[in-house]
DNA sequence: GGTCACATTGTACTTGAGTACAATAGACGA
DNA sequence: TCGTCTATTGTACTCAAGTACAATGTGACC
């Protein structure tokens, strides 16, 4: 069955966290977790404030140590940014860490059975952003590659990508000059004058 | 206590949802629906395949109906960008409608507890965009440019919006190796190649 | 007084990007 | 079949951007 690890610098399990799983095993830090792992894992990682920098390294080394790993965050000062960070390291869940029990195990079985949790004001965040992209960015951006042909496209989308001529033909197998020879259309059509300005003007759209 | 109320074409409860809440209330169409209401609810939204529209009236509906309430979407064809769609209405909840009773449990227990409930596919979508917020968006670029003498940060963002180091030179009232200079050192700090990273780096945000 | 961060400017150099002026070949509709 | 669109590549050129290796002046802080 599934497994609970706690990841703390109290050095113990906070009284909800026992109450929630009272077989889970404790560690201090990550380094000293066994390697081998049998039965399927949810790790907790309990954090200070501001040790965002700690949360992420950890998370990338335990889904590095355990692909199928999933990790719950345990914030003792809740952040939306740090819950974000989290999340982006590939976190499942991100909650308080003294919520009582009740909470705790929805999040577990939440996480268990390959879902994620997060609180409203996290969800809310990322939905500010999902809604600009669906509003200004999709559309605006489709419109403007849509002048564009194919194979143009590919070409415009990678050097607005910060990509170099060289890289690009070497991804798309071609030559460099044909690369240019592509971005020449795209400025004219576009209306722009070097891949700067077509990068501001593709990746504007989505800002603010 | 907490009541459910499903709103579902077939009129009758699927067998699911009638093992998860035998006491529920079911209706066709969200018309029906009594007016007042004295609980806290949460509704079940049952949506076909290419119902988006009826679906976002509905969640939208029932929030003005009752701004606390709680809308867990079941999908019959889950998709995500349908989901994203949910979500940016207020729903707090996107499942698959046959989904057996053990997950829809989970949906709701993590609703009722003020959390959310969504696949990990639709969070990594989600999570997809938020990353530029949170890396590049607003208070991140303030953490960019904070690293950065007041001069230089004058000359990064002029760069990044696009202008030439002449123009830029002649806006501050510099020479041109001045701005150079001072770009060279920008390029340093913030870890980037060139003037085309940088203003990827500062405008970007919220790009795909 | 001395160190240090910051802003400024110079000359000479390398290099990636973009243009001018091309040519060739396949696909596809009129 | 012919013209148009698309994709491809070539040589030679210009030019903005960026680097290397500098120097000078100013104000803050110890």
């Amino acid at each position: 069955m599934t497994k609970d690890i706690f990841v703390t610098k109290l050095g113990q399990l906070l009284a909800g966290w026992q109450l929630l799983c009272p077989e889970a095993e404790c560690y201090e830090t990550i380094e000293q977790l066994p390697m081998l792992r049998a039965s399927e894992l949810i790790y907790w990682l309990h954090v200070d404030a501001n040790q965002q920098d700690w949360m992420c390294d950890s998370i990338d080394f335990l889904k590095k140590l355990d692909a199928t790993a999933k990790v719950i965050v345990l914030a003792n000062v809740p952040e939306q940014q740090e819950a974000m960070l989290a999340f982006q390291h590939g976190a499942l869940g991100y909650t308080h860490a003294y919520h009582d029990p009740v909470v705790l195990s929805q999040v577990r079985q939440a996480v268990e059975f390959g879902g994620v949790w997060l609180g409203q004001d996290v969800l809310r965040q990322l939905i500010q952003v999902g809604r600009k992209l669906s509003e200004r960015g999709a559309d605006s951006i489709e419109q403007t590659l849509k002048q564009l042909t194919p194979r143009e496209r590919e070409v415009a989308i990678r050097a607005a990508q910060g990509l170099s001529n060289k890289s690009i033909a070497s991804e798309l197998e071609i030559t460099e000059r044909t690369v240019k020879a592509h971005l020449t259309a795209v400025f004219e059509r576009i209306g722009v004058k070097d891949r700067l300005q077509l990068a501001i003007r593709i990746n504007e759209r989505l800002s603010s």
